[in-house]
Order: C-alpha cells, then sequence, then structure tokens
RNA sequence: GUGGUUGUAGCUCAGUUGGUUAGAGCGCCUGAUUGUGGUUCAGGAGGUCGUCGGUUCGAGACCGAUCUUCCACCCCA
C-alpha cells in the first residue's frame, strides 16, 4: 500500500532554489578561507564512539546519535547488564560508532592520527554536516551543516586577530553588515570564580551569568544562589553587572575586580592585546565588543571565546562562534598543541540573509533557453543548434517531448526560464531561430551568431 | 530530557452543540486557442480528515496512545 512519505524530525529536504543560494553562502565563505591561508579537509559522518563520547559533557553525551552495531548484536551482551536495563552502560555494548557531533572533536582527532605528516601551525576549514539527537526549534536542527576553521600549533595572539579579521572579511563578504563579534577570555571568567570563592564552581557560574541579558541581573542571582556560589561572591560581582562603555573602560573596571587574580590578570592582558591590533588594523563592517557574560562551549574553551551576533535588529541567536583551546588534543595523547578556531552557523546566517533580502538575484541557476519541440526533425535541428549554444557557454535545453506549445510555454515559464526558441519547418528552411523573450513577449528571427550574442 | 502547541486536497486554510454526499482560494488537467506562455472564461481530477485504538445509533469534531509541527525550558549552532 502507498503510505505517505516522510523525513524523520528536525531533518530537511532542500529544493534546487535552496542548494544554490545555500552554495552561495559556502563558495562566499571558502573563498574567504582560502584567502587567509586555510586548507580543506573532510572527515567521516560517524566516528568511533570513544572518539566523540565524553568531549561534550554529559549533556553533549546524551545528543550524540549512537549507530548500533552490525549483525546480532544482542547476542553479545552480557546477561547480567542485559537484565539491569541500563541504556547508559548498555550503549557501549551494542554501539561501538556514533555520527559526528561537531567538527572540532574530530579535528582534533584528525591532528593526532596525522601529527607526522601535518607542518604545524596546521590551518584547516572545514564543511560538513554534523547531527544532535536535539529537540528541533526554529534554526535548530538534528542535521546541520557546520563550517570551522581552526590553526592549531601555535599560541599566538595573532590568531585571535586574524579571526576576527576572517569574521570580518566573510560577513562583510555576505554583505551582512552590521554584525558583533562579541569577545571574552576563559581566563576573565575563572578569575572572577577564583575571586567570588567559586573556582570550583566556574561551569554554575558561568552558565548562569551567560544568561544576563536574556534574564536580567536579579534572575541571574537567583540562580547563582540556587547553583550554590556564596552570596558574599555574589555581591562582590556587584560592578559586573554595570560594566559599560568602550573596550577600555570595561576593562579598567575589570581590572578592579580581578587585580588579585593573577588568571584573570592574564585573560585581560590578552584581550587587550587583541583589542589593540584589531583598533590599529581596523574592520570592514563588524564591531568588536567585549562581552565578559559570554561564556559558551566551556567544556574545552581556555583562553579566547568568541561568538558573533547578527546585525541589530534581526531575531536571530548567534550566527557563529568560537574560541582558544589549550588542550584539545590532549585527550588524544598529543600534549602541548594549543589551537584556536571559529564557526559559522550556516543554516542561522541562511534565515538571515533571507529575511534581509541579501541573496543576489544573480546566483539562479536556471537553463537560459528552452527550445521548443515541434517534432522529431524539428528536434533533431534543436539539438544542433543547443550543441553550438552549449558550446558557448550558454544553459540551453530542448523540452523532450513534441507537447502542445502550451504546455511547453507553460513549462518554461513555471522554471523562470526567460528566453524560448521557436524553431519549426519554416525557421529550418530559412535557416533561422526564433527568439521569444518571455518577460516582454516580445520575438525575434535571428541567426546563429546572432542568438549567440543575444544569450551570451 | 521537561512543559505546552499543531496535523483536513499538491500548497495555504475554513468546517457551528457530534448528524446525510467534507468545503474555499491557489496550483494541476481539459477546452475556448492544432505556431505562442504569463490575463480571461467554461469544465474536470484530486481527501482511509497524521496513525492506531476507544466512546456513540452516528466521530473531521469527544477520549487514550503514538508520530509529526511549532514554541518555552535544558542545552546549543
Amino acid at each position: 500500500m502507498a503510505q505517505k512519505p516522510s523525513i524523520p524530525k528536525g531533518t530537511r529536504d532542500f529544493n534546487p532554489e535552496e542548494v544554490v543560494k545555500r552554495d552561495y553562502i559556502f563558495n562566499t565563505i571558502k573563498s574567504q578561507f582560502e584567502i587567509f591561508g586555510f586548507q580543506p579537509i573532510e572527515t567521516p559522518s560517524f566516528e568511533n564512539s570513544s572518539t566523540l563520547m565524553g568531549k561534550y559533557g554529559e549533556e553533549g553525551d546524551r545528543l550524540i546519535f549512537k549507530i548500533l552495531n552490525s549483525g546480532d548484536y544482542l547476542s553479545k551482551v552480557n546477561n547480567d547488564l542485559y537484565q539491569t536495563k541500563d541504556s547508559n552502560k548498555m550503549t557501549s555494548e551494542i554501539s561501538e560508532k556514533a555520527l559526528r557531533y561537531d567538527l572540532t572533536v574530530p579535528f582534533a582527532r584528525y591532528v593526532v592520527q596525522h601529527q607526522n605528516d601535518i607542518s604545524f601551525p596546521f590551518k584547516r576549514y572545514q564543511i560538513q554536516p554534523v547531527w544532535r539527537a536535539d529537540r528541533p526549534q526554529k534554526g535548530r536542527f538534528r542535521e546541520f551543516y557546520q563550517c570551522d576553521a581552526d590553526v592549531v600549533g601555535s599560541n599566538s595572539l595573532w590568531q585571535e586577530i586574524e579571526f576576527v579579521q576572517l569574521y570580518d572579511a566573510v560577513f562583510t563578504a555576505l554583505g551582512l553588515n552590521g554584525v558583533t563579534i562579541k569577545i571574552n577570555n576563559r581566563k576573565i571568567l575563572s578569575g572572577i570564580a577564583e575571586v567570588i570563592g567559586a573556582k570550583d564552581k566556574l561551569i554554575d557560574f558561568t552558565v548562569a551569568l551567560d544568561k544576563l541579558d536574556k534574564i536580567g541581573e536579579e534572575k541571574v542571582k537567583e540562580e547563582m544562589v540556587e547553583r550554590g556560589i556564596p552570596q558574599s561572591g555574589i555581591d562582590t560581582l556587584q560592578p559586573l553587572f554595570r560594566l559599560k562603555g568602550d573596550f577600555g573602560a570595561q576593562v579598567a573596571e575589570l581590572m578592579t575586580i580581578l587585580n588579585t587574580s593573577e588568571e584573570g590578570k592574564k585573560g585581560i592582558e590578552e584581550l587587550e592585546f587583541i583589542n589593540k591590533g584589531i583598533e590599529a588594523l581596523g574592520l570592514k563592517t563588524a564591531t568588536l565588543q567585549l562581552d565578559v557574560t559570554l561564556a559558551r562551549g566551556l567544556n574545552y574553551y581556555t583562553g579566547a571565546i568568541f561568538e558573533v551576533a547578527a546585525p541589530e535588529g534581526v531575531k536571530m541567536g548567534s550566527i557563529g562562534g568560537g574560541g582558544r583551546y589549550d588542550d584539545l588534543t590532549g585527550v588524544f595523547g598529543l600534549k602541548d598543541m594549543s589551537g584556536v578556531g571559529i564557526s559559522f552557523g550556516l543554516d542561522r546566517i541562511y534565515l538571515v540573509l533571507e529575511d534581509l533580502g541579501l541573496f543576489p538575484k544573480t546566483i539562479s541557476n536556471t537553463v537560459k533557453v528552452l527550445f521548443i519541440n515541434f517534432g522529431a526533425d524539428e528536434a533533431m535541428a534543436c539539438m544542433k543548434a543547443i550543441m553550438r549554444l552549449r558550446s558557448n557557454g550558454i544553459k540551453a535545453e530542448l523540452y523532450p517531448d513534441s507537447a502542445k506549445m502550451k504546455k511547453q510555454m507553460s513549462y518554461a515559464n513555471n522554471r523562470d526560464i526567460p528566453y524560448v526558441v521557436l524553431l519549426g519547418a519554416s525557421e529550418i528552411e530559412s535557416n533561422s531561430y526564433t527568439l521569444k523573450h518571455m518577460r516582454t513577449g516580445e520575438q525575434k528571427e535571428l541567426s546563429m551568431e546572432q542568438l549567440i550574442s543575444a544569450l551570451s
């Protein structure tokens, strides 16, 4: 019986128009990546579970799609374990592969595995889909593209500066002007946690702080209390909620909070270096902004943290993020390999460009001219003409059946094909081509040379 | 993972307190018009009302389960 087909939740089909638009974004980003000296790599869609598990925290592990082993996987499970019905413990017995959850961890694996072939610092970019067993929401899917650029093997803060410039270059090239690149530093966050006596609660502290612009100061404080941060510490935080003004003013304010924390002071120093660099070099259309509440992906970031916000007035979460991770490859046995990287949120960028009407009109890839099919003899003549046009780089095609003209014309209309050529008995006899412009309805009888130049 | 929300024609949606044969607009097909589309007019096709089960003389409507959509949490791109 015919059943209604469907796709799994959180996945999407892309129609030709959407793929063309997405490719436009990919290509724009790629060309900037390459201008900045990054090289492409690709890694498999799925990895060994042991590569992925435990790298994203408990929450992350839950969101990893696990792949069932092949064959009679249950027969190999230890009976006692089976009786416990403990899904978490059994997962490792029946699933040894998992879909990749992001591109950063596979990249770390790649670096470790190919360390002898790589010249460091290694600058790579990667644009591939990733999968998360999340509940879908607006701009959040279970399968989506990630687009990362990373450098490993250099501690230099010039890398951070370059990434800020890269963000600026990409969004400028996409015509998305006025994005805000927010920057923070993990060392500052740990410094603050240290100062308020919550060093062991760094993650609780930052998760709460991250919500400041969303739920407000009071709610953040409430949450900090709930998460077990001492009230006295929260009180010393007071100046933090009042941070205002330009980069320099905020840094000065931070300095007063952090003057007892070596780590915090180091973080400020790093921020200042990056900011001074960017100030001296300038940005095209983006703005760099210090945001101490920024606390994403804390699981592996150790230095700078980036996040990009869409231009003001656009309702959309972050459209990019990244940061420095000093020890990403450590878990795979390669020590002292510092890396920095940034990521672009493709799907969200797509939605923002669509919203603002920023896709260029010229990216359409439709065929330029359709030849009307009048029958077998005429079709042969059409194919000869089409070969000429194609070898001149003109996208041309023949309507495959000698259907009613009305039908062929509507087809051209529906596909937005701008021109139609009528090549019937009378044209063949006079060795000419009737070219009709679909929008104006205007038509002319032309020679092959005239046809080529009209369509070029 | 928690709480809510949605599902009726290819698409966007009506459908009254449960009552005969479930509607509209757009799209599609045919014709007016056998070498001229996008306009107009006339006609036509297309639905196991998400799925399974229950209540009822009777269910698109009520109840349960399940899937799906969207939203808020959690988390995150």
